[in-house]
RNA sequence: GCUCCCUUCGUCUAGCGGUCCAGGACGUCGCCCUCUCAAGGCGAAAACACGAGUUCGAUUCUCGUAGGGAGCGCCA
């Protein structure tokens, strides 16, 4: 049998960030060991499924590069297929009807948690042998052992073991003819040839009833690893506030794909010091066996880092692209400016995501929008600033080699011919071009404005030095 | 309440009985570089939750305690 992993949120939210770690390993267990990694939409929750959200988990997952070999499949399609394994269930005896109302249900479990006990089903009708009657309290129950335990692998956690007495006869069919969680995945990773199951650790309380669903099937039980948490980065749970947002807001935010895809990958895992993995890395060195089995805390900080890592060394060119949907998201048209790829050049080693990027890169594509009237008196008012401005006009106006170096060898002239340091020539022009005192090295700033539109600012510098 | 899981620097982690007065990375702090801001270089502070036991020897194994988390649904 080939080794098959699978993915199957449920479409009530977006892709947050621990259902993308999560679809990360199955994928990358997936790819490592030569296997298929299969997406499957665990819609059955009528009330809470929605079709936007479904297309919010496609998008994610595509934007973050992680395509299933199979599927999507949708468990609300295959309806059919659950009602026969129930009535087969039933047949052999391994399940019952009962018919208790949600109110006595209710009952039951607050005079169990007075007892001290939990707050179980107490098979009622598990031994009425009552024939089967409509009614619209009507569900099928799971006939779970009662003696023995269940023990699995965990590839995580390590050994497991449950006691059977600690199981109830949960519901497999409910009163709508819909599949409860815990059967309609037992049925699909049969169906599917899942043969290793990777989830959140919120499922190990599932486990070992799903367990005894499998062996009451006759089918071959698969091994099962389950993730650790992902918390926010106050240790609580995570929510919209830090980063249980949907992946795509990450792009949003300016986060390229593979930098988040190798943030989440060493949330968790790890392969000695080392912090940066192409995913041709992170395939051929992920097991799953390796994966820690504490929670751990998402940090933005690291995040950052590892952003800029890319930044800085991808290739500007295919970096280019996104910097422009940036600009355009900021109402800036990136033709009637530099070309991005240089401007990523720029400012790679002076911002973590591409939207800062392209918020700084405003002064290139528009009008300086609003002066720093703090830098203009330091530099612009300053004693010479205006000579200096316009001996820089003079020199760029006619400088044959419009280049970074071209400018920067011009710059150094000024320098000596005037006989005042670099900064007292950087950063007046600084000012004149940027509104600021804070942009990249001066020769790239000045390049970027393109020479018309730098020689027009600080012939505007020039007059507002007089002022 | 009951069951299960977890516990190394602020954070992510290395460590799979001696190699550890615990290594790396992010962050923080200092110095250098410098036209601003960064980036980069160098350096510093910073952790084995606690208590027993096993052992010649525990960060590493076992058991408790404490703290944290998950689940106990006709939600997944």
């Amino acid at each position: 049998m080939t080794f098959r992993t699978r993915f199957a949120p449920s479409p009530t939210g977006y892709l947050h960030i621990g259902g993308a770690r999560t679809a990360l390993y199955c994928w990358l267990e997936a790819r490592h060991r030569g296997g298929q990694f299969i997406l499957r939409v665990e819609d059955t929750d009528r009330e809470r499924s929605t079709d936007e959200a479904v297309q919010a988990i496609l998008d994610g997952m595509d934007w973050l590069g992680l395509d299933p070999d199979e599927g999507p499949f949708f468990q609300t399609q295959r309806m059919d297929r659950y009602r026969a394994v129930a009535q087969q269930l039933l047949d052999a005896g391994k399940a019952y009807w009962a018919y208790e109302s949600k109110e006595e249900l209710e009952a039951m479990r607050a005079a169990a948690m007075a007892a001290g006990e939990k707050p179980r089903y107490n098979g009622a009708y598990r031994d009425r042998n009552e024939p089967y009657r409509e009614d619209p309290n009507r569900v099928l129950r799971f006939r779970n052992p009662r003696e023995g335990s269940v023990v699995f692998d965990d590839k995580v956690k390590g050994r497991i073991e449950w006691d059977n007495a600690e199981l109830d006869d949960l519901v497999l069919v409910r009163s709508d003819g819909f599949p409860t969680y815990n059967f309609a995945v037992v049925v699909d990773d049969i169906d599917m040839g899942i043969t290793e199951v990777i989830r959140g650790d919120d499922h190990v309380n599932n486990t070992p009833r799903q367990i005894n669903i499998y062996h009451a099937l006759n089918a071959p039980v698969p091994s099962f690893a389950h993730l650790p948490m992902i918390l926010g980065p106050d240790g609580q749970k995570l929510s919209k506030r830090h980063g249980a947002v949907g992946v795509m807001q990450y792009r949003e935010d300016g986060y390229l794909p593979h930098a988040l895809l190798n943030y989440l990958v060493r949330l968790g895992w790890s392969h000695g010091d080392q912090e940066i993995f192409s995913i041709g890395e992170m395939i051929g060195l992920f097991d799953i066996a390796d994966v820690n089995q504490s929670a751990s805390r998402f940090d933005f900080a690291k995040l950052g880092w590892l952003n800029q890592q890319y930044l800085k060394n991808d290739d500007p060119k295919g970096l280019a692209p996104e910097l422009a949907w940036h600009l355009q998201r900021l109402g800036l048209d990136p033709s009637r400016g530099p070309d991005p790829a240089e401007v990523v050049v720029a400012l790679r080693d002076r911002v973590q995501t591409l939207k800062e990027m392209a918020e700084r890169a405003k002064i290139w594509y528009a009008p300086i929008e609003q002066w720093d009237e703090k830098a203009v008196a330091k530099h612009l008012r300053a004693e010479g600033a205006a000579d200096v401005l316009r001996a820089a006009h003079a020199k760029f106006a006619s400088l044959s080699d419009w280049s970074p170096a071209g400018i920067h060898a011009a710059i150094e002239q000024l320098s000596a011919e005037c006989n005042v340091g670099m900064g007292k020539i950087a950063q007046p022009l600084r000012v004149a071009i940027t509104g600021t005192q804070v942009s990249p090295s001066i020769e790239h700033t000045i390049y970027l404005a393109g020479r018309d539109e730098a020689l027009r600012r600080i012939d505007y510098a020039i007059e507002r030095s007089n002022a």
